[in-house]
RNA sequence: GUGAGCGUAGCUCAGCUGGUAGAGCAUCGGUCUGUGGCACCGAGGGUCGCGGGUUCAAUCCCCGUCGCUCACCCCA
């Protein structure tokens, strides 16, 4: 107790303890399992990729890659022999659409049948302040579809998967928003209309959203000032400036997810911070976040794949924040019930030792979860121990139990309790276990 | 990068107008060698984040520093 505490997390980083982790691997095994129905399957990429990847994909000039990466120098590469080999830089992911875009180029997976339907799920990377619900290594989950086809009913489809995923999950009580930002022909015509009518009110803006007027000029639409609020809502709005075709896909998407009784909101002032964004852009929030309350983002990126050196590939894909919607799953009450241990083998005297070994190891065996004490305990610990690791029943060894080639199943929860032969005792629990599912 | 708030036991927190520290919970042991949750008794655990200043004396006042938290920016 008296240890000097000389190492802890660093900042923004943080340990996901038991019994939190047992509801991380839920939560990403639904993912799993719902993005599979979907016809999804999982790609690892690498952590770390050359700085450059992140820079073009997701943009020189936004602040995710000109502040929030963390970067460092390959010093010396053992692989390379000359003087002149290229110093380059590595970058830990601040996300991974350019990890997966660079892997759908690298290994030809345009040369697949049918579209790469690709998921991921692990940490991502960002040196920002952290705050709630945000953190420096976060986690999030993604999935992505790229192929030749634009069809708004992919869109649609990858925004029912989201809804199913997050009503499975029991995440209720978020708002899905949907939006249009254009493609790179009738983006940069409206940009400039709005940078337009920004100057004429720049007066009236905070420091924050004069500035954004020459940077990005949608990023002043979603402004948090109550007092730029009247002034944003007069502004001139992308869905009247879109071109015939994005408004044709927009319209179709609307159809689409009208179809599938998707509920939505759209919203004008839905712009996304990555500059590989192209028409549909959405994101989903949840309650009990604090002001970090998006749990999902996303859109489609027609560009991105050709940017980076690979074929015209049409794109669509998005990111859950883990962090944060576990967070407001905590937050809002109902968190699943998940399984524990199920049996303590509360022994006792070392004539009941090879017999608590033996059935432990065939309980197990039969997929169960079991405690077996090391060294011998008094008894009445050796029940206040299972109640306090939660284990659904204790099965009770002593000198009784060997002499009749019995054990004895205490139900903790009621104290319910009965001697059963091996076989029994087996066949009890491994109902138990298919029922408790 | 900017701003605000907070740092006392493993956790949550008391600690008056300055006089060198307490509670609850948790942990461990006992009452209790075949029946847990309860109760009672006891134990361990603190350089009061760190450094400096003021003072006879600092957990308390002042300065600095580090850390945490929340918010801005930005984003999942």
């Amino acid at each position: 107790m008296t240890e000097k505490r000389e190492f802890k997390a660093i900042k923004g980083t943080r340990d996901i303890l038991p019994p939190d982790s047992a509801l991380w691997n839920w939560f990403e095994q639904t993912a799993r399992d719902v993005f599979e129905t979907y016809g999804f399957r999982d790609i690892r990429t690498p952590v770390f990729e050359e700085t450059e990847l992140f820079a073009r994909s997701i943009g020189v000039e936004t602040d995710v890659v000109n502040k929030e990466m963390f970067t460092f120098s390959t010093g010396h590469d053992p692989d390379s022999t000359g003087e002149s080999a290229p110093d380059r830089t590595y970058s830990l992911r601040p996300e991974a659409t350019a990890s997966v875009a660079r892997a759908y180029i690298e290994n030809e997976m345009q040369t697949l049948p049918g579209n790469a339907k690709l998921y991921y799920m692990g940490p991502m990377f960002r040196r920002e302040r952290p705050q709630k619900g945000r953190y420096r290594q976060f986690y999030q989950i993604g999935a992505e579809v790229l192929g030749q086809s634009d069809a708004p009913a992919i869109d649609a489809e990858v925004l029912e998967m989201l809804v199913v995923f997050f009503k499975r999950v029991g995440l209720t009580r978020t708002t899905l928003y949907v939006n249009s930002i254009g493609c790179k022909d009738c983006r940069p015509q409206y940009v400039e209309l709005l940078r337009e009518k920004l100057r004429e009110v720049k007066d009236q803006l905070g420091p924050d959203s004069q500035r954004r007027i020459e940077t990005n000029p949608l990023r002043v639409l979603d402004s948090k000032l109550p007092q730029e609020q009247p002034i944003i809502a007069k502004l001139p709005r992308i869905s009247d400036h879109l071109c015939a075709e994005c408004r044709e896909h927009f319209a179709k998407l609307n159809e689409e997810l009208g179809l599938r009784g998707i509920v939505y909101e759209e919203n004008w002032r839905l712009v996304r911070g990555l500059d590989y964004y192209t028409r549909t852009t959405f994101e989903v929030t949840a309650e009990g976040l604090g002001s970090q309350n998006a749990v999902c983002g996303g859109g489609r990126y027609d560009g991105l794949v050709e940017l980076l050196g690979g074929p015209p590939t049409k794109g669509i894909g998005f990111a859950i924040g883990s962090d944060r919607a576990i967070l407001s799953m905590q937050e809002g009450g109902k968190l699943p019930h998940l399984p524990g241990l199920a049996v303590f083998v509360a022994w006792m005297g070392q004539a009941a030792y090879p017999t608590a070994v033996n059935i432990t190891r065939k309980l197990r065996t039969a997929g169960l979860a079991v405690e077996l004490p090391a060294e011998e305990m008094k008894f009445k610990k050796s029940l206040g121990l299972a109640d306090k690791l939660g284990a659904s029943y204790a099965l009770i060894i002593g000198e009784d139990e060997v002499a009749s080639n019995t054990f004895t199943l205490k139900r903790l929860a009621d104290s319910e309790q009965k001697k059963l032969s091996e076989l029994e005792l087996l066949e009890y629990l491994e109902s138990e276990r298919r029922g408790s599912r």
